[in-house]
DNA sequence: TAGGCCATCTGGTCCT
DNA sequence: AGGACCAGATGGCCTA
């Protein structure tokens, strides 16, 4: 049994304070906590005292009549005179409620930001490549979220569908690489495959279709981004490049696949790789053969965008005759395990695109 | 071991 | 006055 990464922070980090914490338990955990951090608390105090107690000081000032001895500094000539309200000692009762404020406050601080955890969570769901095993971090979530927003506004803009490659692209846009990797794992497809350098060497039948999508109106650069990873889809951060074939490049997706803009071509009669379904959820389709797969187990559940809408007919990308095909892990949220209110959403868009 | 990511604590600021 | 929000600091865990 493996313990969330969050308890073994909760169970290691320093600040013994209260992950772990219930309403019930609260109350002597903090007096716990109180103890614990006491040492901690006192020599803030004193140098609160030397330096600036304001805060401190303004806190309880009703009570505590019992030790009124301003503190002044005599002795300290070099030291221009203070100004403004003569500081009071830290008494200990007046201590025992500032850990108290504290307390609570971390109290709030701690389940505000379990529910800002929580709604990144239900993003993650809702984004693709979602996976309870290989999360996205915080603004890897935030990134991609943002570009599927984008992709899918360009496609209700345009009332086209993106072929695959242009729709990766777009949702790895100023992505780091190891997420650009992840979601070229959903689609088991090549990273290399949707950088532009090399976008260009694809013959034209599977260029993207959709220009548009191939980039953004608008520039993505991220400026201030941490690491050079960020911010840019060069091909010298996703799969350290070698050199590679057009073959390599379209591995393994395109080699059975149709050519993407053109889902009623004849040629087509191989078995899909990636498999899409009817609706348009990706999943891999077989027992995880591979390293990988058994290691990230995915799903694309951008129904809306690249699903809803063919060329033509509004179908999927790929014909519905495909085999549909579904992973056995149970780690993986399902499409079905979206909420009501996402499925009505994606319904709408359907119906959007029925309507055009 | 460095760097990335994370949870938590903390003090400041703003709002009600 | 108290709560919400924010950003900086800190320390732990994990991975390349």
């Amino acid at each position: 049994m493996t313990k969330s990464y969050t308890e073994q922070t909760m169970m290691s980090s320093e600040p013994q304070d209260s992950a772990t914490w219930t309403d019930e338990c609260q109350r002597s955990q903090n007096e716990q906590d109180m103890e614990k951090n006491n040492g901690a608390l006192e020599s803030m105090h004193g140098g609160l005292e030397d330096d600036d107690e304001d805060g401190l000081n303004r806190l309880d000032e009703d009570d505590e009549e019992e030790e009124e001895e301003e503190e002044e500094e005599e002795g300290d000539d070099q030291k221009p005179k203070r100004r403004g309200p003569k500081k009071k000692k830290m008494t200990k009762a007046r201590m025992q409620r500032f850990k108290m404020r504290r307390h609570k406050a971390n109290a709030r601080e701690r389940n505000r930001m379990h529910g800002l955890n929580d709604a990144l969570e239900s993003l993650r769901k809702v984004v693709p490549c979602y996976s309870k095993t290989q999360k996205l971090s915080k603004i890897e979530t935030l990134r991609l979220a943002k570009n599927y927003i984008w992709a899918l506004s360009e496609i209700l803009r345009s009332g086209k569908s993106p072929d695959v490659i242009s729709f990766v692209q777009a949702l790895c846009r100023g992505l780091s690489q190891p997420t650009t990797n992840l979601v070229a794992g959903c689609l088991q497809l090549n990273p290399r495959t949707f950088l532009p350098e090399q976008t260009q060497e694809i013959p034209s039948h599977m260029q993207p279709a959709s220009a548009s999508f191939a980039a953004h109106p608008y520039s993505y650069q991220t400026p201030g981004l941490p690491s050079p990873p960020y911010g840019t889809m060069d091909s010298s951060h996703v799969f350290h490049v070698k050199p590679h074939s057009y073959g390599s490049a379209l591995e393994p997706f395109f080699e059975t696949a149709l050519p993407l803009t053109d889902c009623t071509s004849p040629s087509f009669d191989g078995p899909l790789s990636p498999p899409l379904s009817v609706n348009g959820n990706f999943s891999f389709k077989h027992e995880p053969s591979s390293e990988f797969e058994k290691n990230y187990a995915f799903t694309m559940h951008y129904q809306a965008a690249a699903g809803l809408a063919g060329p033509q007919g509004h179908g999927p990308i790929y014909p519905s005759s495909a085999p549909r095909c579904e992973i056995p892990m149970e780690n993986i949220m399902s499409y079905e395990g979206h909420t009501h209110h996402e499925r009505v959403m994606n319904a709408q868009l359907n119906a959007i695109f029925h309507e055009s």
